[in-house]
DNA sequence: CTGAAAGCGCTTACAG
DNA sequence: CTGAAAGCGCTTACAG
C-alpha cells in the first residue's frame, strides 16, 4: 500500500498554478475558459509528472463506482469438462465492457456447505458495488427475501420469486418451450405423452411442470407427472402407461431412459420418442453424450447480456415493473430422438 | 445511481452518536474502548440501516478494501470451445476465497485493436483494488513499465520483463522443460535436433529458446533454430537438415508439420519424431487434435494460485525480492509422437 | 480567466 | 469512553 501517486496538487505546484486548476484542465467544462497559456503549462506539468486520475476521488464525487457485482452460487470457474455458466459470464462480460463498468466477482464470501452466502457476519458485501447480479441454482431463498427488503438492486439470472417482494430477474421461458415440446410430439401423432421430472418445487422445475400442464390440458389429456430420479421405475411407470413420448427434464434421466429403452428391445425413437427439457445440466458438456438429443437450448449468453441491462436500467431509477422480470425464449433443437407416434 | 448509500453519518443519526464512532465500531481498532452499550446500539443502527461500507471512502483514506484485480489483456471468458485461461482463472478464484479475497475483472477498460487497455485516457482504474493481477499474451510492455514507475501493486502471470524495474511475476518455466525436452530427444539416440518456432523476443518465446540453446550446447551440438510459419518451408528445412527429432512452439506448427511428414510417406514418430513445447496455444482444446502430442504442460491452475498470494505478499509489505519471481515446473507428458532415433 | 472553498465517505490521531 | 476535526484526491459551484 505505500504506493506514492501523482496528485493533481502536485501537478499543480510544478505547473504554478491552483489544484482546481488542473481540474478545470483535465475534464475542459466547455463553459470554462482557459488562458491557452495556461492550459500548456499546466498540460506540459501532466506530462511531465506522469499524473493519473485516481478513480477513487473522483468517483467519491459522483457516487456510484461503475462496478456492477457478480455473485454465485456456485464455482464461477468449475473445473468441469463442461461448464453451464460460462457462456452466462462472457454474456455479462461482453455486456459489462460494451457499457463501461468493471465486474467485481464475490469470491470472498464464505461457504456454507460448500455454498457461498451473500450475508456474512451481518454484513451484505454486494454492497461495494452498485448492483449485482446474482445467480446459481443453489440460491438462498432467506438471502433473496433480505436483499429484496433491503432495497438492494439487483437481477438474478434465472426466474425466482419471493415472499418479500418482486425480484427482478431474466430468465429462460421454460413454460413456452416446454408447451412447443409436447405440442411438436402431439402433432406427430403422440398421444400418451408423459413428463419425466425432477420433484420439488425449484422454479425451473415448475415452470416445465406448467408447460408441460398447459399443454396436456389444452389438448384435453389427463397430465402425467413422474417424478422419479430411478431409471428402472421411470421406465416401468411408462410401459405401464403406454406412453410414446416422454419429455425429460434433466440429461441424466434422459439418458438412463435411454439406456432403458434400449435395453428392452426398444427403439428411440423409433417406439419411443424423447424431448430433453433444456441444456442445463451442468454435467452435461457439448456432445458428451453420443446421442443428439432434441431438446430445447437455453439462451445463455443472452441471458447474462440482458441482465446487465436491466440491472443498469435498475441502477438508473427507472422503478421495478413488469420490464424487470424478463423470460427469454428458448431455441428448439430438432434433434434425433423424436419420430412419428407408432399405433399400437 | 439513484440508489441512496446509507452512509456512517446516518447510522451514526440512528444510533445517536458520532459518525466517527460509527468507523469505529466497524473497525474495532483493539486498543479502542467502547462502551457495550454503545456498541450495541451502533450495530442494531448498521443492521437496521442495512449499512455496507463505501469502498471508494475507505480506500481513499489508504486502507485496503480486500479486493485483488484481475486485469487480462484477453477476454476472461472467451468463446471458443478450448479456454486458455480458465484453468488460471480457478487457480485465481480458490485462493482468492480462500484468502477471503474478491476478484474485480476491469472489463470496462476500453480496447484498442480489439485489446485492452490498463490506462485510458490518462486514468489507471486499477487502484480501485488492493493490488492486480495481470496476464494475457498481448501484454503492453509501456503500460507494464509505466505501472511499475508508479510502484502500482502487481504480478504478472508469465515473466515479463521491463526496464522500468523489476516486475513480480509466476509464470512456467520454458527454459527448463525445453531443456528436459531436448535431453528426452537425446537419450533416444537423437543427434539432429531443431526447434521450430515463433520469431520475435515475447518472453514465452524466447525462454523456449534458451531452454534449447542451454541443451544444444551442453552435448556440444550447433543449435538450429527454425523461425518458419510456412510449414512447407519448415519441412523442406528440417529434410535438408536431416533432422530426427523437432520441439515445436505451438500446435499450429506440429500439425502442420505432422501432415507434411505424413504426406511425404514418413511416420511420426518411426521417421521423426515431434514434442510440442507446452499446451499454451489458446486455440488448442483438450483433445481436439487427434494426435496424442508428446509434449509438456504448463501448470496453470497453480499459476493462479501462486500469483494470488505472491500478490498478497507484496501487499503485506515485503518489498519484491527474488522470492516475487517464479517460474513453476511444467509437466512433462510422455505422449505418443516420440521414438528412437532411425540410423539413416 | 483563476483561486479559494466546500464536500463526497471514510479512518485516525487528538482532545476532552 | 466519545466527539470534533483533519485530510485522503477529486469536482464543482462561487467569488473575485
Amino acid at each position: 500500500m505505500s504506493r506514492q501517486r501523482v496528485t493533481q496538487a502536485e501537478v499543480a505546484r510544478v505547473a504554478g498554478v491552483s489544484q482546481a486548476m488542473v481540474s478545470l484542465v483535465l475534464n475542459g467544462s466547455s463553459d470554462v475558459r482557459i488562458a491557452p497559456e495556461t492550459r500548456a503549462r499546466v498540460q506540459e506539468a501532466l506530462r511531465s509528472t506522469g499524473y493519473t486520475v485516481d478513480i477513487m476521488g473522483r468517483r467519491l464525487r459522483g457516487k456510484g463506482n461503475n462496478i456492477l457485482g457478480v455473485f454465485s452460487y456456485e464455482s464461477v470457474f468449475p473445473s468441469g469438462g463442461a461448464d453451464f455458466y460460462r457462456p452466462i459470464l462472457r454474456g455479462i462480460e461482453e455486456e459489462a465492457e460494451a457499457q463501461g463498468y468493471d465486474l467485481l466477482l464475490f469470491t470472498s464470501s464464505g461457504r456454507r456447505a460448500g455454498r457461498r452466502q451473500v450475508y456474512e457476519n451481518g454484513t451484505n458485501r454486494l454492497g461495494i458495488a452498485d448492483g449485482s447480479i446474482l445467480l446459481g441454482r443453489h440460491n438462498d431463498p432467506a438471502e433473496l427475501a433480505r436483499l429484496t427488503r433491503e432495497r438492494f438492486p439487483f437481477v438474478f439470472i434465472g426466474r425466482r420469486e419471493s415472499p418479500a417482494g418482486p425480484i427482478a430477474y431474466v430468465g429462460a421461458d421454460y413454460v413456452e418451450a416446454t408447451r412447443q415440446c409436447y405440442d411438436r410430439l402431439w402433432r406427430l401423432g403422440h398421444r400418451r405423452i408423459a413428463l419425466l421430472g425432477l420433484a420439488g418445487d425449484h422454479e425451473p422445475t415448475v415452470d416445465r411442470r406448467r408447460g408441460y400442464e398447459v399443454a396436456a390440458r389444452r389438448h384435453r389429456r389427463t397430465p402425467l407427472v413422474l417424478q422419479q430420479e430411478d431409471p428402472d421405475q421411470a421406465w416401468q411407470a411408462l410401459v405401464a402407461e403406454q406412453v410414446t413420448g416422454v419429455l425429460v427434464e434433466t440429461t441424466a434421466m434422459a439418458e438412463g431412459l435411454h439406456a432403458r429403452a434400449t435395453a428392452a428391445g426398444l427403439d428411440v425413437p423409433g417406439d419411443l420418442s424423447i424431448i430433453l427439457l433444456g441444456d442445463n445440466d451442468p454435467s452435461q458438456g457439448g456432445g458428451d453424450s453420443a446421442v443428439d438429443w432434441s431438446m430445447f437450448r437455453i439462451p445463455r449468453e443472452e441471458l447474462g447480456a440482458t441482465a446487465v441491462r436491466v440491472l443498469l436500467e435498475l441502477l438508473a431509477g427507472r422503478s421495478p415493473d413488469s420490464g424487470h422480470r424478463l423470460l427469454l425464449p428458448c431455441v428448439l433443437h430438432e434433434g434425433g430422438t423424436v419420430a412419428a407416434a407408432v399405433r399400437r
